[in-house]
DNA sequence: TCCATTTTATCTAACGATAGGTAGGTAGCT
DNA sequence: AGCTACCTACCTATCGTTAGATAAAATGGA
């Protein structure tokens, strides 16, 4: 029987891994996720995760990865034809918002990234990669835009708006707070 | 004698203490510090820094208290006299640039905020605290500015953008990305 | 001033729990 | 037979925390 060539392909059982991993890991960080607890939730011996991903670093390398990848895939092309660049910005916007409203959770790479001088080299690296993605998506879109601004700065901006206010709305405990900080974003 | 009211005082050895349990804490989070690694660094066992802190949670809230309270006294009154609202906004962006250059490590609360569902609730409390002290500061020097913008919104706005810039600059190992992302935070 | 008492700041030693990780075995499928 | 996906059973290291002891300093009454 012909295999149809895959990409990176899992086990189920080591996407369920990674989704308790994910989830432990944008509530408390590197060291908010364990071997142990990830094994009690999806039913097996913690020496069995062992046998999916062999250590810490690369479990969080995958989980990263993974997170980055769905994050961007989500965004679409920032070339995509018939759609305004501001219809795109106000997607991304909202992708961080979802983070926040629908999974109750912060960036994953918000999060690494806030302990990024903790984390094992490989995973460090990973959290970077997102966020250069992240400038390159904005930057590409913010170039349709036109007009002689920075486009990288105000990447940059948005960034560091969205991943602090994911941060500051959590920590007030008021989804609002969100909205406020991020109001005028896109257009302003 | 007359002894002067005093306010929290504290040991010499319980401020070593903090100092060294604020530093663990803004490179790795609330777990970034144990008892253990402190003592081991302010030469003593750790037991003894269970004399000067009865449990991990009331040395977080020590730190964040106290980080707390020397990050606002930097700034000062938001009503000072003879200084300009901007110069005083610009001094708060100067203190989260301090942050990054000065010392190389996150914002404490910053920090704390991103794990918040994770802390122990009087740490949280501790955070959140942190956050509302800032808005009121700036939003009282935004309304000092006059105009009708809605200054709880640019208080918001301005501190998350603080946040997430700290985050994204030491993610990239770019302290000018800092400097990119809040560029016209005061002036804009 | 002297003595009894208490407080301060530290120690050693250990507790149970948990961390990441490993060696070796096994049941079932191809 | 070999591979996959688990298992049991263990390791060492570290975690926060506690008990109990101790030397030195401060305190207070006779």
């Amino acid at each position: 029987m012909i295999e149809p060539v895959k990409g990176n392909e899992r086990s189920a059982k080591a996407e369920e891994i990674l989704d308790v991993a994910e989830r432990m890991a944008r509530i408390g960080g590197y060291n908010g996720f364990s071997f142990r607890e990830i094994a009690k939730e999806v039913g097996i011996k913690s020496a069995s995760v062992h046998y999916h991903f062999p250590g810490k670093a690369e479990l969080g390398v995958a989980v990263a990865r993974r997170y980055s990848e769905r994050f961007l895939n989500g965004l679409g092309s920032p070339d995509e034809p018939g759609a305004e660049p501001e219809a795109l910005l106000k997607r991304y916007v909202a992708a961080y918002r979802s983070a926040l409203v629908d999974d109750g959770l912060m960036c994953l790479c918000g999060m690494l990234g806030a302990e990024i001088a903790y984390l094992p080299e490989v995973v460090a690296q990973e959290a970077k990669r997102f966020f250069e993605a992240n400038i390159a998506w904005l930057t590409a879109v913010l170039a349709r835009k036109g007009g002689e601004r920075d486009v990288r700065a105000d990447a940059l901006r948005m960034i560091s708006t969205l991943e602090g206010a994911l941060i500051l709305a959590r920590s007030l405990d008021d989804i609002s707070a969100f909205d406020a900080a991020t109001r005028g974003l896109v257009t302003g």
